[in-house]
DNA sequence: CGACCATTTGATATGGATCAAGCGATGTGG
DNA sequence: CCACATCGCTTGATCCATATCAAATGGTCG
């Protein structure tokens, strides 16, 4: 399953990832493998980190920054599959390519690991293979969610959003919006026009209140749970 | 959803396993571990194979029959996850619990392997880890193309989910439908009325025929590939 | 200030849902 | 063996949520 490849854009990660020639550690944790690869990579806003189809060599970990995840069929139609905030890992693949391509929604500081080297070491460290297999596993839960989003409709769709993406950022009731109404509606698998039409009733309704675009206020949590059922 | 497989038979889960290399013993597999519960256990039809939130002690795979995997949300909408066809698995969870139901379509014969057995063997023999991560990487792959699915229009749903039980079932053009019209709808988002019209229009234009209403027959594979795009 | 881009708001169109019959198999009891 | 009930499917008529088209507003940066 893990092939070894010729890098594409992937060069220029190479000259700056020091990590080939450094001391091997001991990582009990995939965390660790990553955090040996010396200096994050930066990225700046609107980046493409690899393309769909392309080798899947390398796994990554946000630092600071927001990283989208998306396809896009042949009309142009784009799904975005998820939002990576810091701390998320993205890249893992279990087919030689990205099944997704992966872009920064802002300036990115991102940490490499490279795949053979972490499948390598999965088969003499059980919890390496072991974290590996729960981080596809996670992602599996999380696109099992997203599909049940996808047969709800426009205010269940936005109002789960809000909520998740408060429980991620765990930023308390003001929650930012680092990616576009764009993004948001190719994520829920709406218009840009029907997200800003939904969030505005959820306003009128007193279950948020747009601080500004890009900020949101969660008044009445209880009312958005009710609504994302 | 937790079954495996969509695209590509299934039973190969094989590959370079090293017990695959004793010839005479090929069922042992992850189904090796299955063998062990002797004779498949034997559903009848529409039977529960276990719940969503129940313990998920053990895997399965399909010997014959057909089962559906889903979920239904608070006000009785249901999203049929997959279709589990004989040589499929399903029921392998990263969680302690089932994250859907999983029912049978017809009568089935299933054959059982208990998830500690296999994590345990996993500590021990890599291949066995290796196979326990593929399985639910194959399963969030054929997520990832079923998201994608449900941001298509009905006769491009329609179309795709033809094409892939075709390619599943491998049966030549003439394909049978296990499952009813309501099962296909939850499974693609749609209602059982734009279902049934999607197939009538399908029919009118040539693309298919429609035998019984449990069999199609795909006349021009190449405008069902235009169209499911 | 002015150009540009993202977002909101408004007017209208439409694909699929919903509501409601009709139809064709399959099975059951007389 | 047939009349009839049942169930799954199809077809028709209408409705509605969201898409689409279009314009106004607002925020940002030169």
């Amino acid at each position: 399953m893990t092939q070894i490849s010729t890098l594409g854009r992937s060069n220029d990660l190479r000259g700056s990832l020091p990590w080939q020639n450094r001391p091997r550690m001991e990582n009990r944790e995939l965390g660790g493998a990553m955090e040996c690869s010396g200096a994050p990579m930066l990225f700046r806003r609107h980046a493409e980190i690899y393309g769909e189809g392309e080798p899947a060599d390398y796994l990554y970990k946000v630092v600071t920054g927001v990283v989208r995840t998306y396809k896009v069929l042949a009309d142009g139609r784009r799904q975005v599959g998820g939002f990576c905030l810091p701390g998320d890992i993205f890249g893992l693949e279990i087919d030689a390519e990205h099944a997704f391509s992966a872009e920064t929604i802002s300036e990115c500081r991102v940490l490499v690991a490279k795949h053979s080297t972490l499948i390598a070491r999965a088969k003499t460290d059980h919890e390496v293979a072991f974290q590996l297999w729960m981080l596809t596993g996670r992602e599996l839960r999380r696109l099992q969610d997203h599909l049940l989003l996808l047969i709800k409709n426009a205010p269940e769709r936005v109002a789960a959003f809000l909520l998740a993406l408060a429980e991620r950022s765990s930023t308390g009731n003001s929650i930012e919006l680092p990616m576009s109404r764009q993004d948001i509606a190719d994520h829920l698998g709406l218009t840009i026009e029907t997200v800003s039409r939904t969030l505005t009733s959820l306003e009128s309704i007193q279950a948020i209140e747009l601080i500004s675009a890009r900020r949101i206020l969660l008044r009445d949590r209880r009312a958005l749970v009710r609504l994302s059922a």
